[in-house]
DNA sequence: CACACAAATTGACATGGATCATGGAAAAGC
DNA sequence: GCTTTTCCATGATCCATGTCAATTTGTGTG
């Protein structure tokens, strides 16, 4: 289980972290970063009721795929997902990467399908909450109602940012941008903001930033000789916070 | 007052069209397309109540500014608007455009301030939802709940095709998906799909796609040159629908 | 109407980052 | 533990699109 609050592992795996399938929200120790928060004990408890805690997802398994109805939503509960959206001819997007407490398939909702594919990036669990359930539950939970458009809305604005990070970034500065985002989410979960594992690949990040694998790798390469991260494979380490912020733009 | 179902002006000015601010949303034309639909007579009433109708915005007139603090909701009740957020250096990022019955400000419900700013492209006007009523009413009204989550989920998932759009696209492939989303809504809106205004300067068309005005107007002279369509000034038409929609990937 | 200013077009040229190619290092499969 | 596959790093080259510059067209204003 995650005790997030307690325990600052350096190189974390969100993965290795032992959670137990049978946590309550109330004794979750993502309950800070989720839903629930504002929720009093009673509607918690029939929150609870209907969230269904998932098994383990190995790296690259699927937690659905835009070609499936549109069931749940997702609250990633350990280790890390990606979605992507694919163009008619292959192509395809990666329109971001999911950690402890945040939301999956949010842009579903009301749609017939799920709108993305979602896969894990290392092995990963989540819970499930059957929006049916939801909206049966939420009509008389204005709070969870608000929970829900306030998630929304920030995803939203966090697109909105990520739009003007494609559009107008350079390479560095790109890459200087979601570096400090993966560092204030670790740091948001109790973990170490400078010392990170990436559970994604070069490519990945790549396709996410709009590059080609190249460039990132080459990017990482000279932010190392230029003294602002050092990377062994997986393992991030910033060592100049600062200069990496100034680099945003 | 836009009757879009029974007119279908060739080279539609959603501004130029006469419209009453005092059109309740039972009677107002956008009501299929806006954020009414479903619900009953009284809650109907209700909403309607607190809603505010907005005199006329000019062009280049803003209706929200990122500096304000977060107040309403706003839906374009006639011309169109853009929105746009800005990185600290100045540079800009066009995060959409707005017409008639399209929510404005989504990305800002329960954040302090806007997250962007939200500027008319014609003379335009707009139905403000101040957000705190909106939660107040909303408590007993399921309908209206899930029509804005709806609303939001929707937005989302557009944002995230943009997203695919921004980082995996050519130039090419990026006017051509632009002009066929405009078609597209103004056909939902009963214009014509292949002859319509551009309200948006070139400028505005380049900074949303990622490109610069140069490149827009080099496209637009060579989609003329081979047939794809016509354009003079802002006033466009589609001459070959099928091959744009080819050239979307 | 004429002036001033902003927007759009078009051409010439430059360049950031893509693409191609290769070799080595992990990781996965058996 | 070996083999196969995928991932990552780095160099050489190229090209789509940006930048700069000059001109034309459109637009708003007194």
């Amino acid at each position: 289980m995650i005790q997030a609050t307690n325990v600052t592992p350096l190189f974390n795996d969100l993965a290795k972290i032992e959670h137990d399938r049978n946590v309550a929200c109330h004794a979750c120790s993502l309950y800070s970063l989720c839903l629930p928060l504002g929720l009093n004990n009673n509607d918690l408890i029939r929150l609870d009721s209907i969230i269904e805690r998932s098994q383990n997802y190995k790296r690259g398994y699927a937690l659905f795929t835009s070609d499936q109805p549109f069931k749940s939503l997702f609250v990633v509960r350990s280790g890390s997902f990606k979605t992507t959206i694919s163009a008619t001819d292959g192509r395809d997007q990666v329109t971001g990467f999911y950690f402890p407490g945040e939301f999956i398939a949010l842009d579903a909702i009301h749609q017939q399908n799920y709108q993305s594919n979602a896969k894990a990036l290392e092995s990963s669990s989540v819970c499930e909450l059957p929006f049916q359930n939801m909206e049966e539950i939420g009509k008389g939970m204005p709070q969870l109602q608000i929970q829900m458009l306030t998630r929304l809305s920030k995803e939203l604005a966090g697109d909105k940012t990520f739009m003007l990070l494609l559009g107008k970034k350079t390479a560095d500065e790109k890459l200087a941008t979601f570096l400090l985002s993966l560092s204030k989410r670790f740091q948001d979960r109790g973990f170490s903001a400078t010392n990170f594992q990436l559970s994604m690949s070069r490519s990945d990040i790549a396709n996410h930033l709009g590059l080609a694998v190249e460039t990132v790798s080459r990017l990482f390469s000279r932010f190392q000789e230029e003294g602002l991260i050092s990377i062994a494979g997986k393992a991030l380490s910033v060592q100049d916070i600062e200069k990496l912020k100034q680099l945003c733009g």
